[in-house]
DNA sequence: TCGATCTTTCCTGGTT
DNA sequence: TAACCAGGAAAGATCG
């Protein structure tokens, strides 16, 4: 049902050599979506030591067919962002300078994508993704003020916990604070954060200029040093 | 490896 | 009484 196969062929940049992406995707158990395939992303490389890697639409090939929810969702979030690596250097291959092609999950996947289980070497993929991803300064880990402001920015993932008071002024407030807390420590992989915690994460920005106080309870505002928050949204 | 920065954790005391 | 706020202190995590 997904990944209707489109010949795809993608060009490394050093050694030249043709891949069908789709096959490569396929080789490695997932599935490319080829509707969001752009020639562009197809073009998007990062230099890395040992590592090429450039993002991808992909989705699981074993998806579930169970949920009309997953299908919903599955709509909604169009496609998944992995990466396609080249590994020049990999010791399954040392004896050739021929690229091996895999396909890895995002590091930060959907949450359909976590519903999924995609892999069962996950860790060794995420493993490989982080270290070629340093490289390139992609990837880092969210600051909290990116996500509260990401969380603004795209109402369809805020699950309303967070609301803008005064838009312009960059003025939100904290609806759910207990989910607040578990978005973040999802985020994190810390099942021990709370809104406590959180907030005192967020009381830091007041002195770094990022947040202003406002002096209303689970109220918060962008202050000169946090930047994107002006932007209309990913709608 | 190291220092800077950010985040987490714990805490005390105050306010709503 | 619970939830929240303010901020100090220190440790842990991350990054260049």
């Amino acid at each position: 049902m997904y990944g209707q196969q489109h010949s795809l062929f993608h060009t490394h940049h050093k050694t030249g050599e043709c891949t069908d992406i789709y096959q490569a995707a396929n080789d490695t158990g997932f599935t490319m979506f080829p509707n969001d395939m752009t020639s562009a992303q197809s073009e998007m490389y990062f230099k890395g030591k040992e590592e090429e890697f450039f993002p991808l639409p992909f989705l699981p090939s074993h998806t579930p067919q169970d949920t009309a929810r997953d299908s919903l969702e599955l709509r909604e979030h169009n496609f998944f962002t992995g990466l396609l690596a080249t590994v020049t250097t990999s010791q399954q291959r040392q004896e050739a300078e021929v690229p091996v092609w895999q396909v890895f999950p995002s590091t930060e996947p959907s949450s359909l994508l976590e519903r999924w289980d995609v892999s069962s070497n996950a860790k060794e993929q995420d493993r490989v993704i982080k270290r070629g991803m340093r490289n390139y300064g992609h990837g880092r880990s969210v600051h909290l003020w990116e996500f509260v402001r990401d969380l603004l920015l795209n109402p369809a993932e805020n699950c309303g916990v967070l609301k803008w008071e005064d838009r312009k002024e960059g003025v939100f407030r904290v609806v759910h604070s207990h989910t607040f807390a578990q978005l973040w420590g999802k985020r994190k992989s810390n099942s021990g954060m709370n809104y406590e915690k959180l907030s005192r994460a967020l009381r830091h920005y007041y002195k770094s200029g990022i947040l202003e106080h406002v002096g209303r309870r689970l109220t918060y505002k962008f202050g000169a040093k946090a930047s994107g928050w002006q932007d209309s949204g990913f709608q």
